[in-house]
DNA sequence: CCGTATCCTTAACGATACTG
DNA sequence: CAGTATCGTTAAGGATACGG
């Protein structure tokens, strides 16, 4: 089956492959990995130092994840002692831009996004 | 306090108040839902039925929650059936086009992903 | 038609302890 | 240093029934 045969991918179709792709990139904690990669290379106690609050389990399973769709890359350092670099693949990096644009976004909105919950808040 | 007082949102600070608002944008219906406004406004039951596979529960739910962040706007028409329209706040547009940006990407990344995906499985 | 309330199940998560 | 294993807790979600 060549990948002309496949149906368009749609994320409004519930058993469409893209929907827990999506989940991965825009979860809790993957948003966060990508984009704390999207500058540099990092390492494991790096990435767990930039994102802040995550678990040594969920940075794990997070970057396991990232590596399984493609979007990061593992390499192993065989030295005592170890030494493991996480980046970006080139699919990686197309994702993230769109994703920082996001994330910047929010992060400037969230003073006019407080001020709608408390208006919101105050009325009811 | 005024908002220059406020020290600069960051999302890779534990307790940021973009992490929550973050959440509510890219979760699992949150994403979709705004997606789904970004081209015209809608009644209750024709998200229930563009977003597939969203329940009554978490549909009404997210709604609530992206309306409390100033995201979404509901108008509620008096008429014998009730109706409702959901619209996106000019927030909301503004939001929403990164987003779609992003879902877009990740819709035709899908097969390279997938490649990805059984490529990772095999070699293990 | 547009939801809310309730109940229940499952999946996500965090903390801790431990290994190559 | 870079994880994995296990356990217990919490939060998210689905199904259903009912109300404005």
């Amino acid at each position: 089956m060549r990948t002309a045969d496949l149906p368009e991918a749609n994320v409004f179709a519930r058993d469409c492959a893209s929907r827990p792709v999506l989940q991965n990139i825009t979860g809790r904690w993957g948003a966060l990995v990508l984009a704390a990669l999207a500058d540099d290379t990092h390492r494991f106690s790096e990435l767990r130092r930039h994102v802040d609050g995550i678990s040594e389990r969920m940075l794990s399973q997070t970057l396991q994840t990232l590596e399984r769709d493609g979007l990061v890359h593992r390499e192993v350092l065989t030295s005592i002692p170890p030494h493991v670099e996480y980046s970006l693949t080139g699919l990686g990096h197309r994702i993230v831009t769109p994703l920082l644009a996001l994330l910047s976004l929010v992060e400037v909105s969230v003073p006019e996004i407080i001020a709608a919950q408390i208006e919101h808040d105050r009325s009811r």
